[in-house]
DNA sequence: ATGGAGACCTTTTTT
DNA sequence: AGGTCTCCAT
């Protein structure tokens, strides 16, 4: 068999006409589990076989993770010597190294430092700060949107000021100054050498904009143009890609509309709805059938997403067994759901003989995890949290990358600011500040005046420039040995010599801190040693011999670096927690969708129009289809939100699933049965325990989302009989009571947990 | 300049 | 509840 019939005969019929239409414009809408990555992928290894140079393909994902997964599967069908020149990732990382390569057209300098959404925050914090303005009224995170979206427009700080519409929708809202701090900005990111995600893309279309003959190169070079999640990207990304394909229309967009979970950071879901009209000559493909999940699962997800009034008309189906009955399991409180689940996790593993790996859970916001942890840790069943604060943004990552990046870019104000006085040695705030208004009335930059501070007149005294001298002179040898030191030795240097290392071993509470920071450094000796990712000259094509693996090399490499941990973590045998955004993409055997409640999924900031509630309801979507065998929905009646118990009324997306793939009655409560006679007909009155029913009446005539628990109880005020309710242990009966005054006790008889005997002065018992 | 106590905000999702 | 930010005392 040819190594192109190898490929093909692993397709079905649709899947096969998708794959080898390689030329002309190609739309393939594809159903949740159809095999929509398989496609992609088998599309590049056919083209390869074809004898397509891959070097002229490029491929564009939305995570770093989709980008690797599609690489390896490339590899493995066609050998990674002939797909390596393929030009494989994110839209931000690929158009990175484009920006890189092209800086000068820009007015950049060389090693544009890219800013992290925490970096633009702070800059923008300072920028607020510095125009004299009520930090409260210029949340940064509110400032960044507001700018975030204009770039994704591809509307500058020039066409945001000069736009009348934007500046009185600023101006109503009582922010008239953020198209100023827009412009401020943007300078200050120039006058940094950095750029933030944003500007990767705005960047890119004004290279392919203002310069044809760099969008004559990269039109010839990318003859082939590929992309995952079309249904995923902005007005800058569609635009990149238009014009990119412009010259040879061969394009190739996969994604599905039903799955467009990312309309609040820019996504237009028009871009792939109106793929026929860009390209009147294009073909659509719709994969269809389904392998993923059981008929009960495809066809409760089908009945959900029928609500929604915008999307592509398909019929998912499969041809897999009916399979079990979605569970639907209601329980008192986020601490009982997770026992719930931690327990159904528990009892499946033991009746079927399944491993961790097998199971899922899946939760709308990430601040939902602890409480399923706890269970977990409980149940003694290992696990791992996705997504939560990612390694490279913890704290003391963030310190040793802050000198790295310094070291490869001098200018990069954030950086310098963090290190400047870490570890301590006398800069103070004071200081840094009179550095920035001193840099700003030169009109240079910071590093400058760290630099020569007499040439700026800077005014401190002379020990507090003898320690600028110090750092300015400490980062200037750093850069020194950028190209004779790679960038494990040059890191060691660098943590050595700051006196980063000495301070977390000399705190033995920082002992975490030491072992990831030496985490970071096992990366890095991996990265030297490894060959290289792309050995070819982007403007060249020109195979690249000389390849160093330095520092800056490394800095650029981050975003696609997986650490320690997460590789250790993947190939244990471990259930798997994350946000429903996450797991997009994803498939596990079982999987648990938790907190199905009003206001949190949906979520509250999304009640607000039905384009909102339409994406909420497409992230359900997401979330049934990741599951093959079976998918069990949870809610609780109470959970902790910000530190207060709340009531909460069940999902309306639950009331969305026909009764007939429902599993009717279950075991819904830790140690309580509760029969659901119903789901899609009653009330959600008629599932709340009689303790809470008062409450739960005057919930829902008050027609308010959430409600407070009753106040605290005194120790005087608890005897022998009473139902109370506690923090952790939720609800109970009180047992026992001894010793009046300050020290009395209680033992309480919880409905999750049994008896525990507490001092009163510190239980924070409610009545309820 | 530093560090601790208290105020304050958070919880949408990611490159 | 927990982390971050602000202000005040040292």
């Amino acid at each position: 068999m040819t190594a192109e019939q190898q490929i093909l005969s692993q397709l079905n019929e649709s899947q096969c006409t998708a794959v080898v239409q390689v030329d002309g414009p190609v739309m393939v809408i594809a159903g949740a589990g159809s095999g929509k990555t398989r496609v992609l992928t088998y599309r590049i290894a056919y083209m390869l076989t074809q004898g397509i140079n891959p070097y002229r393909i490029l491929a564009l994902t939305f995570t770093n993770k989709a980008a690797g997964e599609m690489k390896e599967r490339i590899f493995q069908l066609v050998g990674n010597s002939n797909a390596k020149a393929v030009m494989m990732g994110t839209f931000h990382g690929v158009f990175n190294r484009i920006i890189q390569v092209e800086h000068e057209k820009l007015g950049f300098m060389r090693n544009i430092t890219v800013y992290d959404t925490d970096d633009a925050k702070n800059l923008l914090k300072s920028i607020v700060k510095e125009m004299n303005l009520d930090p409260k009224t210029y949340v940064a995170s509110h400032v960044l949107h507001r700018i975030s979206s204009a770039k994704s427009s591809l509307i500058s700080a020039d066409d945001y000021a000069k736009n009348i519409e934007i500046l009185e929708a600023d101006r109503i809202n009582g922010k008239p100054y953020i198209s100023e701090i827009f412009k401020r900005y943007n300078n200050r990111l120039k006058s940094s050498n950095a750029m933030d995600f944003d500007d990767l893309l705005y960047y890119m279309n004004v290279l392919l904009r203002d310069f044809p003959e760099i969008l004559h190169k990269y039109q010839n070079r990318f003859q082939y143009i590929l992309v995952d999640e079309y249904q995923d990207t902005n007005f800058a990304q569609y635009l990149i890609v238009k014009k990119l394909a412009a010259a040879h229309h061969n394009i190739c967009v996969v994604g599905d509309d039903a799955q467009s979970i990312y309309a609040f950071r820019g996504a237009n879901i028009q871009n792939i709805l109106n793929f026929k009209k860009d390209y009147p000559e294009s073909k659509t493909f719709k994969l269809e059938q389904n392998y993923r999940s059981t008929k009960h699962i495809v066809n409760a997800a089908n009945a959900v997403i029928k609500n929604n009034q915008d999307q592509l008309h398909k019929e998912v189906w499969t041809e897999n067994e009916e399979g079990h009955q979605i569970e639907i399991l209601k329980t008192n409180s986020d601490t009982d759901e997770a026992q719930t689940v931690a327990h159904s996790i528990f009892e499946t593993k033991q009746n079927y003989q399944k491993n961790n790996a097998h199971f899922a859970i899946l939760y709308r916001t990430n601040a939902q995890s602890r409480a399923l942890e706890e269970a977990l840790i409980k149940k003694n069943i290992p696990y791992i949290v996705y997504g939560g604060i990612s390694f490279y943004k913890r704290k003391e990552i963030k310190d040793v990358i802050a000198y790295f990046r310094l070291t490869i870019n001098h200018y990069d104000e954030e950086s310098l600011r963090r290190v400047i006085n870490y570890p301590m040695r006398g800069i103070g705030a004071t200081t840094v500040d009179k550095i920035i208004v001193c840099a700003q009335e030169n009109n240079t930059r910071v590093w400058d005046v760290v630099e020569k501070p007499d040439l700026y007149h800077l005014d401190v005294n002379a020990p507090t420039k003898a320690r600028l001298q110090d750092v300015a002179i400490r980062i200037k040898s750093y850069s020194a040995m950028l190209t004779k030191t790679d960038a494990y030795e040059l890191g060691n240097h660098i943590v050595a010599t700051t006196g980063i290392m000495q301070e977390l071993n000399a705190d033995k509470s920082e002992i975490d801190r030491l072992q990831n920071v030496e985490s970071l450094l096992n990366s890095m000796k991996e990265f030297t040693e490894r060959e290289p990712e792309s050995l070819f000259n982007e403007d060249t094509g020109e195979i690249i011999t000389d390849y160093y693996p330095s520092l800056d090399r490394f800095v650029e490499s981050i975003s696609t670096l997986i650490d320690d941990d997460e590789k250790k973590n993947e190939l244990q045998d471990r259930v798997k927690l994350m946000t429903i955004h996450s797991a997009k993409g994803l498939e596990f055997d079982y999987v648990y969708v938790t907190g199905l409640e009003e206001n949190l999924f949906p979520s509250s900031m999304s009640l607000g129009t039905r384009a909102e509630l339409e994406e909420e309801r497409r992230l359900f979507y997401v979330a049934i289809t990741r599951a093959r065998k079976k998918l069990t929905l949870t809610s609780a009646q109470t959970r902790y939100r910000f530190g207060n118990l709340q009531f909460c009324e069940e999902s309306r997306f639950l009331h969305e699933i026909p009764v007939q793939f429902i599993h009717k009655t279950q075991k819904a409560s830790m140690g309580r049965n509760i029969c659901i006679s119903d789901v899609n007909e009653v009330t959600p009155s008629h599932f709340i325990p009689i303790n809470e029913a008062v409450h739960h009446k005057r919930h829902t005539h008050e027609r308010k989302p959430t409600q407070k628990v009753g106040k605290e109880a005194r120790a005087d005020q608890i005897y022998v009989g009473l139902r109370v309710y506690h923090d952790k242990f939720g609800y109970g009966k009180v047992a026992q009571t001894d010793s009046e005054g300050l020290d009395k006790k209680a033992v309480v008889t919880f409905d999750s947990v049994g008896n525990k005997t507490l001092l009163l002065k510190f239980a924070k018992l409610v009545i309820p």
